[in-house]
DNA sequence: CCGATTTCAGTAAGACTGATATTA
DNA sequence: CTAATATCAGTCATACTGAAATCG
């Protein structure tokens, strides 16, 4: 991405003020664009770091997931689930990683349907690595202290909470 | 997506707690999952309703961006410089955009390396209709009040200007 | 000549649909 | 039999690189 210098108004409050004259209030649209803009923002400085492994931040999402496994291994549609991602999609990014030496595809001892995408120890060290860089970046979130990263972060959760990707902690009372 | 029914925990609070045993502090870490996935859910949101007028959020975008301007046209440069999207990618929205017949290429007059995209008639009436179904549906952001959405316009935009994306105002004093 | 504007060709990663083989 | 698992083929919108034409 070419950075055309910065501008010297917020475009996304320039917007905001235009919106509100004509359609009434825009405090969702400029969080919606907002939320655009930094994803965008921060997919390109992550995939940037992880380039140096051949790595997306889909894939390294997928290879961490597994490292956190006990047994440095899990279902494919298991992954799909905790990255709520689409199964072609988990096939697809298994695929990658297979053909890059970092996860082997077994069967599915337990389900003769299923297949198990397991680290392998190349992945484990590729992880590693690259999560070593991922934190001297700072996940690209440099602008933050701790506490705004809380707070974003349950920010967020209350529409993820929302949109049923969990359900919120019972009380177990 | 298939949407597969809630999981019984928050996926990215588990991680953040198996990270944190391993490589120290998660909060960055589980902010931008986060926003990875809040993304994901709006920007999948908002094109579902879009479809209906065969646009998605990136092109309804570069359309209202060209209704908010005094002549109803801008520049493809300029048009990239708000949206902060790749030159290449302007002019694949703007072919797209013209071939629907909601915008149209002029010559700039003021400079004669320069294109205009100028809305058409028929834009103006898309965005409107579209405008109306996006509000309707708050714009995937109803789990958020008023005051929530100034929040996270307001923390995100912290990032933003730590990028470089603009220069905060400066004191007119 | 240098630089800005736009386009084009080509590549890549990802999300999705629909169909299929296999097995619970 | 139905449902779940994974894959495959193919489509689509987007992002990007590198090169080129045009003009200031």
């Amino acid at each position: 991405m070419t950075r055309p210098l910065s501008l010297p108004f917020d475009p996304i409050e320039r917007a905001a003020h235009l919106w509100e004259d004509r359609w009434g209030p825009s405090a969702a649209m400029a969080a919606v664009t907002s939320i655009m803009r930094v994803q965008q923002v921060l997919i390109g400085e992550l995939d940037g770091i992880l380039r140096s492994y051949d790595l997306t931040f889909a894939r390294y999402e997928a290879l961490v997931l597994l490292t956190f496994s006990r047994a440095g291994a899990l279902p494919l549609n298991k992954i799909g689930e905790r990255l709520m991602v689409h199964p072609t999609s988990v096939t697809n990014t298994i695929d990658r990683l297979e053909g890059q030496g970092l996860v082997e595809r077994r069967p599915n001892p337990a389900d003769g349907r299923g297949t198990l995408a397991a680290v392998t120890d190349k992945g484990r060290e590729v992880v590693e690595l690259a999560t070593g860089d991922l934190i001297a970046a700072r996940f690209g979130m440099r602008a933050y202290d701790e506490e705004q990263l809380r707070q974003l972060f349950t920010l967020l959760r209350v529409l993820r909470v929302d949109v049923g990707d969990f359900l919120p902690e019972r009380d177990d009372t």
